[in-house]
DNA sequence: TACAAATAGTTAGTGTGACAAATATATGAA
DNA sequence: TTCATATATTTGTCACACTAACTATTTGTA
């Protein structure tokens, strides 16, 4: 295999990955979801783990700490988060849903599971599991640590 | 196969292009490179297609006119690429690669292949064409589709 | 106790991505 | 010819990614 290939699937990685965001978030604009795809993978790691600090969160959703405090700032104002003070710790928040944001994630979570189910057409179980491998090998070729799933 | 484990391909897809393009933009970065990811792709499109107009050119690299427009508005400021009116319509350009701009490209050519083989270190040419197959499958289930439902 | 080092989070700067709207020019049909 | 429409590109706005630098606290160690 020659080394022009190899970045031929850099670029039909980078297509797709941004295809795949850029389809979720025309129908999350058509729904009025009133959240970005990033803002609500966010909303829905914070409804599965309370209590969750901003580096622990950070460390969830593989985001880094800039970009997430910037998505927690916007789910803020729009009342679906709220930043409590640590009580043992000044320097850290402990993220809380609020009951507006709980009604969100329970009022989407079916409806994006719909969305994304669209671009599995055509393709299987298999497929599914081939694809998981690569991705992770492909993360852990660049990262040098060990993935679990 | 239960909608939750769909889900899941949109976060490992979009985390892995991104530590895709983080790793090769740090190599850029250590080997001052002076170009992005991005723009480096604008390049190297170039060298292979003289004279494209900016429409072309995006139609090439999947990127959105004003994406492109400000990628070579970059790259004209560094010097490698020039806008050249087009002689018949005045609302074109053709692009032009200037010499530091074929330069730029000779120079990085091998050092960027060199990069992104490291990608796909543990993986066989069979994983290719899956990859690919899958990926493609992919783009096509979501391109094209309407917002409205 | 003192103080350097580590940690949590924010701010700033640059680049990119998506989308809408604006500008300038070209084209086609009445 | 003239005017509506189409095309090429730019501008504006918001969101996200990454880096670096910064503030405020906490922790480790002498």
């Amino acid at each position: 295999m020659t080394q022009e290939l190899f970045a031929k699937y850099s670029f039909l990685l980078d297509r797709t990955a941004r295809k795949v965001k850029q389809y979720a978030q025309q129908q999350f604009k058509s729904g009025e979801f009133d959240v970005t795809v990033d803002q609500w993978l966010v909303l829905k790691n914070l409804s599965e783990n309370e209590l969750l600090s901003q580096t622990e969160l950070a460390n969830l959703v593989f985001k880094d700490h800039p970009t997430l405090t910037r998505i927690i700032d916007l789910l803020c104002k729009k009342g679906y988060v709220e930043r409590i003070t640590h009580p043992q710790d000044r320097r850290s928040f402990q993220l809380h849903l609020t009951e507006s944001g709980v009604a969100k994630v329970t009022a989407l979570k079916p409806k994006v599971l719909e969305i994304r189910e669209k671009a599995w057409e055509n393709l299987n179980e298999t497929d599914f599991e081939e694809f998981k491998r690569i991705l992770n090998t492909i993360y852990q070729n660049l990262d040098g640590q060990t993935i679990e799933e």
